[in-house]
DNA sequence: CAGATCACTTGCAAAATGCAAGTGGAGATA
DNA sequence: TATCTCCACTTGCATTTTGCAAGTGATCTG
């Protein structure tokens, strides 16, 4: 049916997402897999945040632990390692966006222009679509050596 | 134009989102607001995730300092108090419901029937509307008294 | 006017965080 | 071959945040 009618489920899946989502952290670090294309560790300390190493460790072995990093060698250096962001991952780039739409609209900080959020309405697809390209070219060319 | 291009700014938007909602209690107090249409004290206090009163307190007085919800005297009785979303808290649920669609692919624990997700990608606006009008429902309600 | 209810507040132990320093292994350099 | 650097962490410790239980004062209710 095309119309929505009231869910009747107990447990929401708002709980699972917020199990996640819901820490600083993990939020910034897939911010910073989907939207940045970060992969490595020294990447990921290198956030404007300002993470630390303890947290850093341990937020990776989460998000490995929940399927939404693959923790890799790095084909460029073998003793380095790489985290790449899942297709779980992946799929959360929608949601992730649309807090930024909001973000974007709220935060009277943010550097982002309004035209992020104009072209999003005009084509959330093609803005999505723009940002899985990314990805899977960051991680094509990371996994070509 | 139709077709999104990189962003370029520095201060990503998501670190404001990720202030809000990057907070476990704060991202189920929203929850709580806009799907569940809990208003009151008391009926944040009872969700399943078991919050102490202190957190309670906390989290209600930073979510208004926020500009997510506003505390006015109860209409149906005034020594009880009640915390209505703003229309900042009401623009987060597309960015919610994004949410919901993604855990309930993923969580396998989640209650929620998987036509909820079907009948979202058939209807995004339609399922989102749905909550809206059924939080001014709730808020009309209360307010009349 | 005694008791219940409301929305908190307080005190305290336990857990999480932030910071600085340290560790061990791989690769580069002399 | 010895040393040096870089890398991805780990450890110790002080500070902050959390969770739990109990308490508080203002209002309502019988």
């Amino acid at each position: 049916m095309a119309t929505a009618g009231k869910p009747d489920w107990n447990g929401c899946p708002t709980r699972y997402a917020a199990g996640i989502v819901g820490d600083k952290w993990c939020f910034l670090l897939l911010r910073d897999a989907l939207l940045h294309g970060k992969r490595t560790y020294r990447e990921f300390l290198a956030s404007p945040e300002g993470i630390s190493t303890n947290i850093l460790a341990n937020r990776l072995s989460k998000l490995e632990a929940l399927g939404m990093f693959t923790r890799e060698p790095d084909p460029r250096k073998a003793s380095s390692v790489c985290y790449f962001p899942t297709q779980k991952a992946k799929d959360f780039l929608p949601a992730l966006v649309s807090m930024m739409v909001w973000a974007t609209q709220y935060d009277e900080v943010t550097e982002a222009p309004a035209s992020f959020a104009v072209s999003y309405v005009d084509d959330p697809k093609g803005t999505i679509a723009w940002y899985e390209a990314e990805m899977d070219r960051v991680d094509q060319a990371l996994r070509t050596g």
